[in-house]
DNA sequence: ATTAGGG
DNA sequence: CCCTAAT
């Protein structure tokens, strides 16, 4: 590339200088084509041939720029000629491909209508130079281009424009043929077409270096493409503003022309490049297999390459999609992504009339006694209620268990304590089952206030590790607590007392994070601590106070807690 | 069945 | 909370 560009502009320049010429020799050379089409396909050959056999398989790859800049070198030896051949070769190809395949159809004399409201803009075969151009010329290759007239005079901008225009004519596009870097590469005759390349200001002309790529580019589709582009050509002159589209899928261009230059560089989407890819590669195979019948495989060859769009499209409304919207607006998601995610709804009250009811005298006792005994505290007696152990959930086993575990805390709500005494109850039934099982797990409860004073005025009564005394005198309504947990919930306490108490964290609760979690408040836990402290020593005591009857209902008392 | 302790 | 060993 790099190399090339240095040529190029020698032979640009040298084009510049002779200007006019060149575009009256182009002009020439066009009418020629179009008049006699077979006498330019006779020429082209041999430039044409060169072209091909360098990289059929590589489109813009190093090798398309080597022999580019091989052709620019030789144009720079004899630049005219050079470029002229270039563009011949290139041109004529198409030409050829045109006047063959198409020639009766009313293309010639489409074209030649075209080329009349097309003034005398250069056609360099393929490549022109709209920098020799004056901005009248400009102004007419930009009408010839847009189908409408210009008063701009910046010839810069008339360039660019029609640049630009031509660049993603869908003639370009739908021909197989990728404009890059001012030059023009026609995948699907696998040959590239020789550029101007790195010169900023030479310009690929418009229609006629449309048509000829399209003709060049397809061999194969060249034909029918052919056709299409002339006709086209003309539609575009007469309706481009109008926006009339021609039959073909490839049309897209003539919309793109309407829109305007600027959309007219969008790039092809990531995808849409695999795609042509795949069918690319789809295509070489038919291409292969029929080189003669170009003009027939051409159609079906371009219908192929349009089908990756369609089928883009068609795989995008092949899933099952519903509307959705996110901040307004309507989106296609995915059915699939609308999976619940968490655990099945459970109906636990099932639960309760599956199981009948196991009424414990002592639910009904634990009842009243939290509503009668804890006052201020029998709202939290049971924060988390819903416990879901039930023989089904047995019966299921582990899973349900994991499924309890996050679902339980579903009610919070303090009325249900009833309903959380019988759960706790049958918990507690089905716990024995479930212990067999290994696979039940309780349902975690939060520790209330009320049953941590119980704890700590059990332990103060009957001492440490009397928890089965503790759990059948003081925690008689709370079945679901077992001498287990009491131990466990102490052993806590203890903990925490010494934590909480020391005097690092003097006053911060370390949970205090969570609003959720209501803090121990000190005074528990100092007592608590006293206990302990006691308690290994006191083993006398407990033994005194257990001795005694009385003695454990002083314990109960508040004020003996405070004592002990 | 309880208790103690580890996890 | 669960699990388990030791009583």
């Amino acid at each position: 590339m790099l190399l090339k560009e240095p040529d190029f502009e020698e032979g640009y320049s040298e084009l510049e200088t002779n200007g006019e010429i060149h575009t009256q020799q182009f002009d020439a050379d066009l009418e020629v084509d179009r008049l006699k089409p077979s006498d330019d396909s006779l020429d082209i050959p041999s430039k044409c041939t060169v072209v091909h056999d360098h990289k059929p398989d590589k489109l813009n790859t190093e090798q398309g720029d080597n022999n580019i800049v091989h052709q620019d070198n030789a144009s720079t030896e004899t630049p005219k000629s050079t470029v002229l051949n270039d563009s011949c070769s290139a041109e004529k190809e198409k030409a050829d491909a045109c006047s063959r395949s198409v020639n009766n159809s009313s293309t010639g004399p489409s074209v030649s209508g075209v080329t009349s409201s097309v003034p005398d803009f250069s056609i360099l075969r393929g490549e022109v130079c709209l920098d020799n151009l004056t901005i009248r010329e400009l102004q007419e290759a930009f009408r010839a281009t847009f189908g409408r007239e210009t008063t701009v005079k910046d010839k810069l901008w008339l360039k660019r424009r029609i640049t630009m225009g031509l660049t993603n004519s869908c003639d370009v596009q739908s021909s197989g043929c990728v404009v890059k870097d001012y030059k023009i590469v026609c995948k699907d005759a696998k040959h590239k077409l020789p550029t101007i390349e790195g010169l900023p200001k030479v310009e690929v002309e418009a229609t006629s270096l449309v048509r000829f790529q399209v003709l060049g580019s397809g061999n194969e589709r060249d034909t029918s493409s052919c056709s299409y582009y002339r006709s086209e050509d003309q539609q575009r002159s007469s309706n481009r503003l109008k926006g009339v589209s021609t039959d073909n899928d490839e049309s897209e261009g003539t919309l793109q022309d309407e829109q305007g230059a600027a959309k007219r560089l969008r790039k092809p989407t990531k995808r849409y490049i695999e795609e042509l890819a795949d069918t690319e590669t789809l295509d070489s195979t038919g291409k292969l297999s029929s080189p003669g019948k170009r003009a027939a495989h051409g159609e079906v060859l371009l219908r192929q390459r349009v089908t990756p769009l369609q089928e883009v499209d068609s795989l995008s409304i092949t899933y099952p999609t519903r509307k959705d919207t996110f901040g307004g607006f309507s989106v296609h998601v995915p059915y699939a992504s609308r999976m619940r995610r968490g655990r099945p709804r459970r109906n636990f009250i099932s639960f309760l009339d599956d199981d009948p009811p196991v009424e414990c005298p002592e639910v009904q006792m634990a009842v009243e006694t939290m509503l009668g005994k804890d006052g201020e505290h029998v709202n939290h007696v049971s924060s988390a209620v819903e416990v879901p152990l039930m023989k089904n959930a047995e019966k299921k086993g582990g899973h349900i268990e994991t499924a309890e575990k996050k679902g339980g805390h579903i009610e919070t709500a303090d009325n249900k304590e009833i309903r959380s005494i019988e759960a706790d109850d049958i918990c507690r039934t089905d716990a024995k089952t479930k212990t067999k099982r290994g696979l039940k797990r309780k349902h975690h409860r939060a520790w209330t206030l009320s049953e941590v004073l119980k704890l700590v005025d059990g332990v103060a009564q009957f001492g440490p590790g009397k928890w089965s005394e503790i759990r059948r005198l003081s925690f008689a309504s709370y079945s679901y607590r077992t001498s287990v947990d009491l131990k466990d919930k102490w052993r806590n306490l203890l903990r925490a007392s010494q934590t909480q108490l020391s005097p690092e964290n003097d006053g911060v609760c370390p949970r205090k994070s969570n609003p959720s979690i209501i803090p121990i408040p000190p005074a528990i836990l100092l007592r608590v601590k006293e206990l302990a402290e006691l308690q290994p020593q006191a083993g006398n005591l407990a033994a005194a106070i257990k001795f005694s009857g009385q003695s454990s209902k002083v314990a109960q008392g508040r004020g003996s807690s405070g004592f002990l």
